[in-house]
DNA sequence: GGTGCCGATGTGCACGTTCACACGGCGTGA
DNA sequence: TCACGCCGTGTGAACGTGCACATCGGCACC
């Protein structure tokens, strides 16, 4: 009852050849059962699994990836991880993983410091991913993975333009022009465009959709503000660009920055959309509860994540069954995802 | 020139043997250089950091794994990690986590379906994690890890009052307490309470602010009503209370359902906070745009997070280290964080 | 001047798994 | 009847690292 030595010790779990033992078979049938080998007796198979059930064996992933070197982990390059789009991109591409039996792992960075962004792809090189999902789509990043010279699979939720291939994207430029086209449409002709960060692939994408929108409807166009995706943000570019009431509406690259302006917009006295229209970009849950509900670009950030993922792991497995055969560089661009207008409250045709 | 075969045979990374040869030394001199050992001249040392440099080499962390029987790794467990809270606080835990040598693994479940639930543990198990976090606070979380009685040190970043060890925490019930009293020194006495999900702890401990706070004040209450968090919820909640209209305030456990609450105000005609005063709780980046500027309850998630990984990796690295000695079942009970009113403008005096 | 200890390094094994190969038995075709 | 192949299984090595132990030289101590 009482033992001799407090000391619990312990006890080292369980491995094949525990189970092996138990049930009477070698380690190496233990194995072929874990790797549901097509040769194994039904009989010998049960016996197996129900020992291992016994033992409440787990394989050891370590020892695996060490023999097979194979890692089955993809890393997901972000930054502002903790904003809504990003986040769900992340969950989404968390469960995809899983379902196809790979291990997510996460590094953030500060798109606009190299040091932080090779700091983040050193640390997922560390845990030996097999891929990676880019969703910092800042310029910066992709210099970066250039620079590296990786051969590691690689996709990115932006469209760059520079590389088609492993690129995955909700057509952002398309977005924009729905957006644009929309404002047009109500009879707007003084519209500016509050747009994201400079070296944001988004923010560009977004601008130009706008830019070719305007150009192609004839509708003469100021320069751009560029903006840091924050409400609070959008709340001081409203308040500055209030000074000159030159416009009858703003199309904003995102959703927070949208409320800012809205709420700039308000503290002047004046109504939206009576005195302004206001668009957004992404669809954001509470965008649908803003004062006015918001009219904006929704894109699903979920099937993106993944689409991705799917892409990615596709890639990988192919990269490490043929080898050779891999000649073709990435599987046939998959085209984007189309995003759609929601018309909500925040629009309406100019005052006369 | 040209090769007889196109198979390039990837080369095998190099391995602290390689270094060891190239460096003409022996592998666990290597071995030591890695895990800085005292007693290595630092002239040796020099030439295998300079080796490793050369040949590009990184330390395999499967074969460490493997010999040392610790992944160095820990799970967080999850439910809604694309809301803004979840997603803060695993931001700054996995920042901390980096900064201790540890690697994250997230996992999400459906805090309300045991079986999501149990595959989201058995997944971070798979990973041979050597803690958790739990930040999917759902009283059947707990139930389902105590079922599962797993000997793994765990931190959960709120409280539940049933085990003060590994419970780090804002105080939720004071935060509710703040924001209930803050309407009722205005002057308010009709106040309803839009709690969170019944089985989600924060929401418990809300609920419990709330409550004891109006008793202590001498103010009648009324049945909290039971939401979900979103903004959708607040609206319809909001549209429903309002038939009724016996009440001048309103205490929302988080910031979307008062955006929702808000929004249905508006909609019958009532301005915030000239007719109805709103609270919330959370204090997102968003809340200072909403309109009114929404009065709430900050809480510091990062500092959460990173404090949770303290903590963790305290317990951890002891449990590795000392074994037996571990007798204290955790580092002392560090107290809880404590949470600040931000006073905006959907608060004010009840119309007379 | 011998004994003992410490600093700096090397040698071999172990960790848990998969892979390459071997082996016996049975069915099949010539 | 024998050669061959396939099915089901076993045997031994290898993956890259850290740990226990061994080795060797030098220095201090009595």
């Amino acid at each position: 009852m009482n033992e001799p030595s407090a000391e619990a010790k312990r006890p080292r779990a369980p491995s094949i050849r525990d189970v092996a033992k138990l049930a009477g078979v070698s380690h190496q049938t233990v194995s072929r059962v874990l790797n549901n080998h097509p040769s194994i007796r039904d009989e010998t198979k049960a016996r197996v699994l129900e020992v291992m059930g016994e033992l409440n064996y787990r394989p050891n992933r370590a020892a695996r990836a060490l023999v097979t070197s194979r890692s089955r982990a993809i890393g997901v390059l972000t930054s502002s991880r903790s904003e809504y789009g990003p986040a769900s991109s992340i969950k989404a591409i968390e469960e995809a993983a899983l379902l196809h039996g790979y291990l997510v792992v996460t590094a953030n960075a500060d798109g606009t410091d190299r040091n932080s962004i090779a700091r983040a792809i050193t640390h997922l090189l560390d845990q030996a991913v097999e891929g990676m999902v880019v969703i910092a789509p800042q310029v910066r990043v992709f210099d970066t993975l250039h620079e590296l010279s990786l051969d590691l699979p690689y996709v990115t939720l932006q469209s760059t333009g520079r590389q088609g291939d492993h690129s995955l994207s909700v057509d952002q430029i398309e977005g924009a022009r729905l957006a644009t086209r929309h404002l047009i449409e109500l009879g707007h002709r003084g519209i500016y465009h509050l747009a994201g960060p400079q070296d944001w692939v988004e923010a560009e994408a977004r601008m130009e959709g706008f830019l070719r929108e305007m150009s192609d409807q004839d509708v003469p166009t100021t320069a751009p503000i560029l903006g840091d995706w924050t409400a609070e943000f959008g709340y001081y570019a409203g308040l500055e660009l209030l000074r000159v009431r030159d416009f009858t509406a703003i199309f904003s690259s995102n959703d927070q920055m949208a409320l800012g302006l809205i709420h700039a917009i308000r503290d002047a006295g004046l109504d939206v959309p009576g005195d302004i229209s206001v668009v957004g970009f992404d669809d954001i849950p509470e965008a649908a509860h803003f004062w006015p509900p918001l009219t904006t670009v929704r894109q699903d950030f979920a099937e993106l994540g993944r689409r991705c993922v799917a892409l990615l792991v596709a890639a990988v497995d192919e990269d490490a069954a043929g080898e050779g055969a891999a000649i073709e560089p990435a599987p046939a661009y998959p085209g984007s995802l189309l995003p759609s207008l929601v018309v909500r409250r925040s629009t309406a045709p100019p005052a006369a």
